[in-house]
DNA sequence: CTAGGATCCTGTCAGC
DNA sequence: TGCTGACAGGATCCTA
């Protein structure tokens, strides 16, 4: 689930809450869950944290560091004075911990850092500090919506010109960040329909889409992603601040915010896929 | 090389 | 109530 301004708020919460604290202990409570020998960590301080994309990186004291990688249901949640959670949106955040979806828990000096995950896809990684952007993960990830150049995102589409466009913009090889909801929001934004094949977009379309995925990414991590536990509903009621700027996502059966018409979920790629039928078109 | 589908895992929800 | 299948904010592996 987390995608890239997700990763980002929890980048920004925990360099707040965490660095410079010692790690005390450790406990792997899933051996899927953490990858490598764990003893290396107890001892070390947290020195920073970095982001490439949607994976973490956690720098430790004896250039040892941590990748983490929430995959679909990962989540992160600092237990001090004050609870700082983000990741996958579910009761976890303001649950009694550690439960039944925890996974690895890090005791530091002033409270204790719990990596949640219900499906396991995610992990904790250990690896010597020189070694992150060699990790075969790291190393691949293209560049973020920012950094991309639209010419060198359009040469990639004509390699990939058969491909469903969203599909496309889902491989972290070809721009880094993106998941299920940036994408059908930046297709929206550049009113693209997801079912385009790659090879179809010119390059205007290219950097339209390069613009959106930028916007409502920005936007996201403004509003603290869109997975924060502390959101609140006038009515009292819990949300995640998806719903403060999410055009199309999980919005099926709404009105579109610019035509009125009716937002469909569709399937492409494999992945739900929600569109406007009347603001997006198919590129031919 | 590309394209598409299966797969890892747990949990929830709709339908019968 | 119990069962079944579909689906889920990701990435990789396998096959054609």
């Amino acid at each position: 689930m987390p995608e890239l301004p997700e990763v980002e708020t929890i980048k920004r919460g925990l360099n707040n809450f965490c660095v410079h604290q010692k790690i005390k202990k450790v406990m792997v409570l899933c051996d899927k869950s953490f990858v490598g020998p764990c003893e290396v960590v107890k001892g070390h301080e947290i020195v920073g944290f970095r982001r490439y994309g949607k994976a973490l990186i956690v720098d430790l004291s004896g250039a040892v560091s941590l990748m983490i990688h929430l995959r679909m249901t990962g989540q992160l949640i600092w237990d001090g004075t004050e609870r700082y959670a983000a990741g996958h949106p579910s009761d976890n955040f303001t649950a009694e911990l550690p439960n039944k979806q925890t996974r690895v828990v890090f005791e530091l000096e002033n409270g204790t850092l719990y990596f949640n995950d219900q499906r396991k896809f995610g992990f904790v990684k250990v690896l010597p500090t020189e070694e992150v952007l060699k990790d075969k993960f790291i190393a691949s990830l293209a560049p973020e919506p920012w950094q991309t150049k639209p010419e060198d995102l359009y040469e990639k589409f004509q390699r990939r010109k058969n491909s469903p466009i969203k599909a496309v913009i889902l491989d972290q090889k070809v721009i880094a960040g993106i998941g299920n909801i940036y994408a059908d929001e930046a297709l929206f934004y550049a009113g693209i329909d997801p079912r385009t094949r790659a090879g179809n977009l010119s390059l205007k379309d290219t950097k339209k889409l390069v613009e959106g995925a930028c916007k409502v990414m920005s936007a996201s991590i403004d509003s603290g992603g869109s997975t924060m536990a502390t959101y609140v509903k006038a009515d009292g009621t819990k949300g995640d601040y998806l719903e403060l700027f999410a055009k199309v996502f999980r919005r099926e059966g709404q009105p579109c915010t610019k035509c009125g018409r009716e937002i469909q979920k569709i399937r492409v790629a494999g992945r739900g896929t929600h569109i406007c039928p009347h603001c997006q078109k198919e590129l031919v």
